[in-house]
DNA sequence: CGCGATTTGTGCACGCCTTCACAAGCGCCT
DNA sequence: AGGCGCTTGTGAAGGCGTGCACAAATCGCG
């Protein structure tokens, strides 16, 4: 994750309407607004019009006061005495989060994983579009995944270009991504997604977020150990109260 | 994520050399861990007896100084004026992180992404073995996949007790995932990996960690959207000074 | 019209994490 | 044996993020 500094450039006027000036985002935060969108479609799916902090803070999984100080470095969206207006912030994290314009992505590597990606309703249904597939295998060339072609990764430079490709999605074997990587970086591509257990090297100006499967069931196993460790002590009967008990939509 | 607090429990006396007593690390350096270890590996790979903190760091992706208090936390385990032993570190790491211990995986919700997570190699080759696989859909049901029978959710909660599963991957739509994990809950299981989009409630004593692909693009596209603003103002040029170009081995 | 109930937005303090900079320790070479 | 270069381990400082607690603002009702 390309550390980049965020300060200075205080902007941001309130009073003039539109929120034209970029604001000044902590990352944390960032990471944040996906998961109140998704609470809040839900929501407004349920009929809701407008939802409190704390409403929206337990649909998200979140403490409400951190929900409030995160959507504040919005702008004022919500209603004191009343609430946040369901639509309106959708329209704001939307806006914020780039959503309403339509991203050109494509995917490179269709092993198991890739296979899967390509399918994966979740990308479409948040307004990703993927627009090409990618692959070093001669035998999978010209296979139709999803509707979609499958094509040779030599192509990959010159489509990417001409589909103004914007993010990137590597799911090769850990060896080919960083040539992989080389490649979109030389198209333009600024955003990409890696799947691939390998660090990849890239330009300052290129965003690059890891996701690595593994290593979600490597922490999972250390607490397991940790657990386990102190179930040996005497104490044990943990108390497992259950603090965080939020009501799950659905 | 549970937030259950780690504060507490003294414990891990110094003195009495063998790493017996449970070291309390932070959260973010756990987190890291396995990226090392990775690097690790690969290290070991290429024939590497030792490695210094600097070339460590640089195979993973991070700072060296972070690195090196990272490994602090497991005690002193370098040689200074020489560097990190490298199989040494990887027992350590792999023995803090519980990875001697074979963890039974089960994973839950076969469609697209269960699919190409059940024959995920990057889970096996990290030491953990996926014993079970559950579906609601009774039409995959007998179905065999890499080798495993798919068996019907209804089954989850005894199978789940006799193998001792410890940690259960929920691929379903997020709609099932909650029941997904209440039953994972009541069978005894500890951990859980969590691909559905939506907030799971579970007792304090239980970890989830969620992944979620789609908030990995919009954050991209938050990026994205930033540059695009950046660059259309005359400012330009965005700094980019940045700093974390390394070298990947590869 | 005023008052109370409700909820947002935020100042503040605290703790975690990162980063710098350097002392302490180790091996090698002379 | 002694000195020199290299590397670890860590004290300290700064920055970021979180959560509390409350003032400000809005609505509804009498």
């Amino acid at each position: 994750m390309s550390q980049q500094r965020h300060g200075s450039t205080p902007g941001h006027r309130p009073g003039d309407g539109a929120a034209q000036a970029f604001p000044e985002l902590p990352e944390a935060t960032i990471a944040r607004l996906p998961e109140y969108l998704r609470a809040l479609h839900n929501l407004g799916e349920a009929g809701a019009d407008t939802v409190s902090s704390e409403g929206l803070a337990a649909a998200a999984g979140v403490n409400s006061a951190k929900l409030r100080k995160d959507l504040s470095h919005l702008g004022s969206y919500g209603t004191r005495g009343v609430g946040y207006d369901v639509t309106l912030l959708i329209e704001q994290i939307e806006y914020v989060l780039g959503l309403d314009q339509r991203r050109a992505v494509c995917l490179v590597g269709l092993g198991n994983l890739g296979h899967a990606l390509a399918g994966y309703d979740g990308f479409a249904s948040r307004g990703f579009k993927i627009v090409a597939l990618f692959d070093a295998d001669e035998s999978k060339v010209g296979e139709r995944i999803h509707g979609l072609p499958v094509r040779h990764i030599s192509d990959l430079g010159r489509v990417a270009v001409e589909e103004k490709i914007a993010i990137g999605v590597i799911s090769t074997p850990p060896g080919a991504a960083q040539a992989v990587a080389d490649v979109l970086v030389d198209a333009g591509v600024t955003s990409i997604l890696n799947f691939a257990p390998c660090v990849l090297s890239v330009p300052a100006n290129v965003d690059v977020r890891k996701v690595d499967l593994a290593i979600e069931l490597q922490i999972l196993s250390f607490h397991e150990h940790r657990k386990a460790s102190l179930t040996a002590l005497p104490g044990g009967r943990s108390a497992a109260t259950a603090g965080n008990q939020e009501a799950v939509g659905s």
